[in-house]
This record gives C-alpha cells, structure tokens and sequence, in this order.
DNA sequence: CTACTTTTGTGCTCTAAAACATAATTATAG
DNA sequence: CTATAATTATGTTTTAGAGCACAAAAGTAG
C-alpha cells in the first residue's frame, strides 16, 4: 500500500493536517495485519495506538459474568477505533477481534494527542465522533434490556445491513455471522439466536443459507425491531 | 449568586479560558431553577445550551418499549450535561429531570463551539468527557444485560453511595430515591426493586426506613455486584 | 378532617428465555 | 481419508423475573 493510497482512506484524520504534521504522522504510521479470529487487543490492556481499519471487520466486544460476551459494537473500513480508553486515561474496558482477515492502521496516541493540541479540526473530529458513539451506547442499552428477542434479532439484522452492506443481489448480508457472534450482538443465547433465526425464515421475513442471510421483508423486520 | 461563585463552580469549563473569553461567557450564561421531578428536555428535542448542575440532583433517561423507562445516568453537582447531541449534530435521544430542586447553570452551545474552536484546552476537556462517559456506558450494557436482579439492585446502591455520598451517619444514601427510579436505575420492575430490596434488608446487607437506605454490609454487596 | 392519589408491600400466576440434552451437519487437523 | 472438534438444529425442562391483584401506608388536595 502507498502513502498515497493510505492517506485516500484515513481521509478525517489526514485531511485537517498541514504538510508538516502529515509528514509527522506518515513517519509513524504501521500496518498491521490480522487473521480470522484473531484477537487486536484485550480488556485490561494499556492503549498505545489509534487504529484504523481499512479493510475488513472487526467486533469490540466484552465478556461479562458465566462466560457471556457482549459485542458491544462493530468496526467497518475506514472506521476509527481503540483510542478512547486512551483519551479516558483508562485501560482498555473492551476487547476487539478480526471477523475476517483485516488491515489495520496504527497510529501512537502520544502523535495524536500532540496533533490534537495543535490542531483544532482534528480535536473536533473527536468530540464528534465520540458523541455520536455516546448516543449510540445509549440507545443500545435499551434496545437490549427492554426488546423481546425478535426484536433485538430483527434490529441486529437490519444494522448489519445498514454497516456492511448487501451483495450484488441487494438483500444478502455481506458479513457472515456464526450464530453466536449473532447471539453475542443481540444478548441472547446462541440456541435462540439459532431458533429465531429459523423461524423468521418460516416466516419468509429472511432466507438462510448456513451463513448466509438474505433479508426478504425488511419492512416487518423493521416493525418487529420497532415493536421490540 | 455571584460571577466569582458561579466561576468556581465551572471550574473545568472557565479555567482554560483567556480573560477575553471568560468576558464572552459571562455575558451569555443563564441560571435557572427546576423544580422535584420537573423535566429539563425531553427525547427529540433541539440542543441549543450545554448545562452545568450547579446544586441538586438530575436523571438522564430515556423512555423505551411499552411504558418502561430506563434511567442512563445521573448528575451530581458540577457536572456537565446535554452537549452531547449538539456535538453529534442530532437531536436528544434521552430526556433530563430534576430529581430535586435544582439550579442548573446554562450556556449557549454557539458560543461554546466558537470556545473550543479558539481554546485547545477546551476541545480537550470535553475529549476527555466524553471518553470517560463512552466507557461507562460500555460497562453498564453488560451489567445491565448479563447481571441478575440481585447484582443490578447492589450496583446501583453502591454506584448511589459513590456518586452522591452518605449522610453524617457515614451509611445512610444522601439521595433518596422512589423504588420505582430505583427500578428504573437498575433495569426491573417496580415490585422486583421492592422485593429485592427488603431481601436485602432481610439479609442485614441494608437497612431501610421509607426511602431512606443505610448500606450495612458494603462488601457483600459488592460482591453481589460482582458475581451478577 | 376527609377524600383521593401515589407509593409501598406481599402473594400468586404466567411466560419468555435460559439451561440442558442430543443429533445432525460442517469444518479442521493429523 | 479419517478422527475430532466446532457449529447448527430441535426438542424438553426449568427458572428468573414480569405481570397482575389487592391491601396497607403515606402523601396531597380540597
């Protein structure tokens, strides 16, 4: 990959800079790959780097109390990740790991913050991106304590849609979930996930194809997510 | 009450700003009083001013499916609230009320965007905020959805003493809250935070008098928390 | 003081979802 | 290719917690 080609991706972090601080930053920058599965970094782990994903999908996620994990949210090109534990002077309180073979961009949070201070746009960058996050978080504690398993499958469906988008035929969800990566979205046991999945199918409200989901009647999906 | 008295409340706000600045706000700053239960904004409405707590209690919370309420978190003099949407450009996805009487100190969000835009330290302030907060709402997801009636009810208790203290007594919650905002702090039913509740008093963890609770056994209940 | 509303407390019932059990199918490794 | 593990599928049981009913107590208003 050239400079050129990184810079095209990590455009909200690059564009504000001057020619001096990007000369900084390019100096700094690594590439890092991941394999399926592989784990990017760990609850309790000191953050160093801002990472930014430029090509494939990433799960930040936590496991909580009798061996549940709860994603927590989802990364997709050319998203940033990994740097509020940073900015919060707190070990990371979250784990994230490749879906699939990912690149990840990293930068040192110490560069960051440096460009930060001098930088205005960059901070504002920030400030906004963390609080469209913020108002996701809080949207999502109560769509998950408070929807019926239907609808907290019907949402996560709908939002895979929405991030990741559908392939060539227009309704197949292009990232492949095992049914309890879908449970752990949407706070439910891998056996219900597994169930609701095939009764929306009955329900012709979906197809599947072992790991392929076509969603067919995504009106009702919506209304089912809505209802809870 | 006076611009030096308010200055000191504000801390984290007025100290980074040049004597220019702090001139500009001073200008445009209102105070307001809300009344027990009053409602500070609700869901869906337009930002338009940051808030400073300046004395008294406030609930941020958000109303979900089928009549029940979900309390995201709580203010406690001098805290910042209600910029976050303005940040994200959306309007409120939760609604404030004042718990009790409060005096809630407020500043037009315009002016602070031009603030940040001229005062580093500012931008990073609310980086900072808003980073700390992010992460809190990842942990009370977990909590939330993963943790049984028990743990959440002993969380909430400890996470009230933290926040807003005890009494001379060194024991008895400074807030008295109804056992339905208990509930509502705690993702149950009105009747399940009762019940639990003189469970616990059963238990010799707490002892309770109307709204007043004395935590007794402090460790127990966190290890409640803990275990979920 | 009396009437009315809200909050608290307790018992009982019901149900959504977890837990468990067991196949069948599909990957993965040797 | 075979053995082993992981994932998916389905049926059954169990249970945590919601829902409902009702009474007592405490606020609030007229």
């Amino acid at each position: 990959m050239t400079l050129n080609e990184i810079s095209e991706s990590i455009a909200e972090l690059w564009h504000p800079l001057s020619e001096e601080q990007r000369a900084l930053l390019a100096k700094e920058f690594t590439i890092q790959r991941f394999r399926k599965n592989e784990i990017i970094y760990c609850e309790g782990d000191r953050p160093t780097h801002i990472m930014c994903l430029l090509s494939g999908k990433v799960k930040i996620y936590k496991d909580g109390v009798g061996g549940r994990t709860q994603i927590i949210r989802m990364i997709k090109p050319v998203e940033y990740f990994a740097y509020r534990a940073y900015f919060a002077n707190e070990e990371y309180v979250t784990a994230a790991a490749a879906f699939e073979p990912s690149v990840i961009c990293m930068f040192p949070m110490n560069i960051i913050t440096k460009l930060i201070a001098e930088n205005n746009q960059l901070a504002q960058f920030f400030i906004k991106q963390l609080s469209i996050d913020l108002g996701i978080a809080d949207e999502r504690t109560v769509s998950l304590t408070q929807k019926h398993i239907r609808g907290r499958l019907a949402e996560a469906l709908l939002f895979l849609k929405e991030s990741y988008g559908v392939e060539e035929d227009e309704s197949t969800l292009s990232i492949y979930l095992s049914r309890e990566d879908l449970a752990n979205l949407s706070n439910m046991t891998t056996s219900n996930a597994i169930r609701t999945l095939s009764n929306f199918a009955t329900e012709k409200l979906i197809t599947i194809d072992g790991r392929k989901i076509k969603l067919i009647d995504e009106d009702r999906l919506r209304k089912i997510s809505k209802i809870g």
